[in-house]
Order: C-alpha cells, then sequence, then structure tokens
DNA sequence: GTAACTGCAAACGATTTGCAATCTC
DNA sequence: GAGATTGCAAATCGTTTGCAGTTAC
C-alpha cells in the first residue's frame, strides 16, 4: 500500500491481514467484524477508508452483485470471473477461458475499448443443492 | 406485471411506459424523474415500490456496476451482457456468443449448477474516447 | 515535531416502511 | 365497498465526512 505519504498503523495493519486470510468476498460490514476479532474497537471508518486505499492501491478489487447492495472485496486482482449463489449469496472466483476475439468483435460495433472483463456466472451452489435435497422446500 | 391481486394505476402504468422507453439502463431515479416528467407529483416511494414489482414479475432486470452505489434497470430480459465506460458510466448491451460448455466446464469442480450468466465488458466508450482526443487530460 | 491517522458522531444518498387518505376493480 | 395503492414523512442501511485528540515517522 502506498499513494502519495500513506502510514502503516496497527489497524491497516490488522485490515490487510484480514484481507490477505479471506477468500470468500467480504463485505465492508465482514471485513470490520473480522478485524474487530483480531483488534477489538477499531472504528468503522477507519476500517471504510482503509478499504478505499487498498482499492486505490489496486491491492484489492471491489465486486458489485446484482440483487445485492453492498460492496465486496476480492483479494484477487488478476483477471478473472465469478459463481454467483442466487440463493445463499456465496461468491467464489473461477478462471473462464474465453477468446478474446469474441469480445472485441462486439465490442466493434460501437467503438468501444476494452480494459478488462468479469463473467458473472448466475446459479444454485453445491451447498445449497444439497440443502434443497435433505430439506426440500426449504424453511 | 401480475403478482396476486395487482391493480393497474395511472402511476404504475407511467413506470411502464418510461422503463419500456428506456433502453440507456436508468438509475431508480432516473426513472422517478422520468415518470414526474409525464405526471408530476409521483411519490418517490410508488416508484421505487412499482420496480420491485417489475423486476419480481420478470418483466425487467437488476443490473449492478462496479463502481456504483446505484441499481439500475434494465428493459431487456433475455439473456444478455454489457459495456461498462469506466470513465462516464454509460452501459450498453451486447451480445457475447459464447460457448456454454467452457462455462459448465468452469463451473464443475465446484459442483455448481449454472442459471445464467452476464459478461460484464469495461473499457472506454467511444464518446469518451473522442471527447479525450479533443481535450487531453480533461478539464 | 508535524503531517497523517484514528474514533466518534453527524451527514449523506439510496431505498424501505408505517400510515391515513384515496383510488381500482 | 373492500382491499390495494398512493404520497408523505420517518426510518433504515451502507458509506462518507468533519473534527479534536493521538500516533507514525
Amino acid at each position: 500500500m502506498d499513494l502519495g505519504t500513506t502510514r502503516m498503523t496497527p489497524q491497516r495493519r490488522a485490515v490487510l491481514d484480514v484481507l490477505a486470510a479471506s477468500d470468500d468476498h467480504p463485505t465492508a460490514a465482514e471485513v470490520l467484524e473480522r478485524v474487530r476479532r483480531l483488534m477489538p474497537g477499531v472504528g468503522a471508518a477507519t476500517v471504510y477508508r482503509t478499504l478505499a486505499l487498498v482499492v486505490q492501491s489496486g491491492e484489492c478489487a471491489q465486486l458489485r452483485i446484482s440483487e445485492e447492495g453492498t460492496t465486496r472485496y476480492d483479494r484477487t486482482v488478476r483477471r478473472h470471473d465469478h459463481l454467483v449463489c442466487t440463493e445463499c449469496g456465496r461468491v467464489d472466483d473461477v478462471q473462464i477461458a474465453l477468446d478474446t476475439r469474441v469480445l472485441h468483435e462486439a465490442a466493434k460495433p460501437s467503438s468501444f475499448s476494452i480494459t478488462s472483463y468479469d463473467v458473472h456466472i448466475q446459479g444454485r451452489c453445491a451447498m445449497c443443492a444439497a440443502e434443497d435435497r435433505h430439506n426440500p422446500g426449504g424453511n
């Protein structure tokens, strides 16, 4: 993390540690909760401010899912895609081997120049399928 | 629109008309503004409630873009993809001819069953590129 | 020592909810 | 006429900001 004159404080260390240990795309509230487990009393504003810094410095990506009102944080910064369970909200990373020529082809008519892309795959995760099998109809 | 005992009111008619006429993925605030042009004095809550109904009835889709805090509404309900300009926020529809076997292949290891997908293509739209050409560095 | 950072509380924007008056069927 | 819908205002949720005290460098 380095934008101008940025200082490493215990609070920021904790946020970075939590992000590094989280592969489940936590929301800001979840990051806050985990940070407070390491360091009770941390202010919410501090976590929000640190998350903004971490995103700006490119060490972490923001992720927004349709059907959800909150921002999630993704420690994986290299290009990748997402499996989104529409039942429980779980988000997993996947890598889609996609021929980018197809994308550029599609973007050409509107003269749109592509920087990146992210395939959002919606469906039902294995856990939710298993739950439905044991408890059809849900409760 | 039909969920249980739903009634067609002038306000709902106006929201449906606005959505039908909007191919630019308006936010709720933009829908409200356009509805009020047809029918001043409509309450914001009415528009929000109607949008929720329209989404639930499947006549319209919600769309959330990373880097944006609001929900957009998409009158196009058949599966399609999106060109998102990271400069001006403009969102356009595109159709990506994607071999779905690739998706199922990627989902298999985690036993995720796919319902749908949406390729978010980020980049810069033609208008923003032109603007930069005439006014480099921005203002 | 000083500029950056923290926690708190208040402000904020988007959306939702409670409710009495008003409409649609 | 009954039940659904409206508009308003207040409540809520996620996030940001102002500020006085504290800390990293």
